[in-house]
DNA sequence: TGTAGTGTGTCGTATACACTACACAGACCA
DNA sequence: TGGTCTGTGTAGTGTATACGACACACTACA
């Protein structure tokens, strides 16, 4: 009944972390993101569901991860993403489901168009 | 205190549409939306923050207004377009954040390539 | 054999979210 | 003047979100 992608993922890489320098331990990385241990254990283990983004951003941090990917590990999108599409929601709407179903090099092809301003 | 994007701008559509059609009494949009008169009364006053998405868009139906749109006063971003991004959260957070000062004309460009597949 | 560190189990809580139920006052009009 | 609309005010409810506090058992090691 519990998804657990999101705990399971950030036990391993904490554990993974942890063979190299004991500051990754539950504990500590419980400090490190200003959340009690048995909060954090919880989360690990699918007990209780994946924290607040400012937690995961937190958590993002300490354990060298891409946010946006462990946001969406945990269901959620960045506010700061959403706020860029709530400024001008039919436009990037549009935009974002015009690139569904494109493949990766496709949609990256795009991005670096505009990056090099050929427009 | 109080924001009132939402509320103002759906009252406004509302008592448009209704001065050529009395089917849009708050009363028979509310029944249309399947809420309370008095809950959809104080959303459009600002007196209750705007509702869910899914009542949000049964109102863009009913009021024939863009769901995006309408979403977007609400402060949120449909599910499906989080969905979207959530599959390939990496690729999507460049994308957004690249686009995000590009000016309307420019982005609707790069959709139009897209779409015509000169890819 | 104490003490420091490991993860975990139980219980409680504050806040927000998304509403419903019902009663009420005023306008309309038959 | 009784019924039928209109919008609104008051009060309460169920569920989800996002945690904290604290005690506990186990391991290591000095």
């Amino acid at each position: 009944m519990n998804d657990n992608g999101f705990g399971g993922y950030i036990r391993q890489r904490r554990e993974e972390l942890r063979t190299e320098d004991s500051d990754f331990s539950l504990r500590k990385v419980a400090a490190a993101i200003d959340v009690e241990p048995s909060y954090l254990s919880k989360i690990e283990r699918g007990d209780l569901p994946p924290p607040s983004e400012k937690a995961i951003l937190a958590l993002a941090k300490a354990l060298n991860e891409n946010p946006d990917m462990l946001l969406a590990l945990a269901g959620k999108v960045s506010t700061d993403l959403q706020q860029i599409i709530r400024k001008r929601p039919k436009l990037f709407a549009e935009v974002i489901r015009e690139l569904k179903d494109m493949p990766d090099h496709a949609v990256l092809r795009v991005v670096r168009e505009v990056r090099d301003g050929n427009w």
